[in-house]
DNA sequence: CGGATACATGAATACCTGTTCATGTGTATT
DNA sequence: AATACACATGAACAGGTATTCATGTATCCG
């Protein structure tokens, strides 16, 4: 049939349609990074309030070395900017679209509870 | 002054803020499964047509056992679905939302270019 | 300057994860 | 029933990763 034989032709094409590897790579480094407990916890605090790294050890419960060490993974992709202030650096979410990306998640995490 | 002793109080209740365990364990294991790149070109795929395992094996160039496997987690957190029909199983997205995430994360990775 | 505070970073390690190989299960065909 | 095809799954192994420990850099203060 048309049908079938269109079908075959997406097949052989999928590589075509879909993100080559430099896209997927910047893609996949930002969902894997999001995929972290602690690094999904920083995220979130920083979404609630702008917060220097000594205040997200004591607001978190980690220790400075592990805060810092995610802190430079979100930073390099983009996802976090810390602005120094005297002794302190200042981390914000580098867009609040960020947020609404985690909303979306957290939506079909409850909708695909049972 | 009272913005200082605001934010200590928002320091000190961050952990209320922000998801607890189980729901952060949730999201984080969608985040985590769209962060391998083998997964995430399996979605594009099913984004573009729904598809057999032997079509996602041929269309992609990996191996049967490979797919089955990444399939085996993407079913297990209602990503996508498999409906059999005779031998083969044709799989799809559970839903289109999950189309709109990628979008959101590739828009994002874009604007991170430099 | 010397000490203290705030943060960053390198190294080491214990744990996790993606892929492959081998095998099992289900369905159609002859 | 026997064979072949489509897919699932368990085990194992290599490579990756999160956390800790130790140390380094930067800024402020006395």
């Amino acid at each position: 049939m048309n049908s079938e034989l269109k079908h075959d032709t997406i097949v052989d094409a999928l590589t075509t349609l879909i993100p080559q590897d430099a896209e997927l790579s910047r893609i996949t480094a930002i969902f894997k990074a999001l995929g972290d407990p602690t690094r999904a916890r920083i995220i979130y605090a920083l979404g609630v309030s702008k917060l220097s790294v000594s205040e997200l050890e004591r607001g978190l419960g980690l220790t400075q070395s592990n805060i810092s060490h995610q802190l430079s993974v979100l930073r390099q992709l983009k996802l976090v900017v810390g602005t120094r202030s005297g002794r302190n650096v200042h981390y914000q979410l580098a867009d609040k679209h960020i947020i609404s990306i985690f909303q979306q998640v957290a939506a079909h995490a409850e909708e695909a509870e049972k």
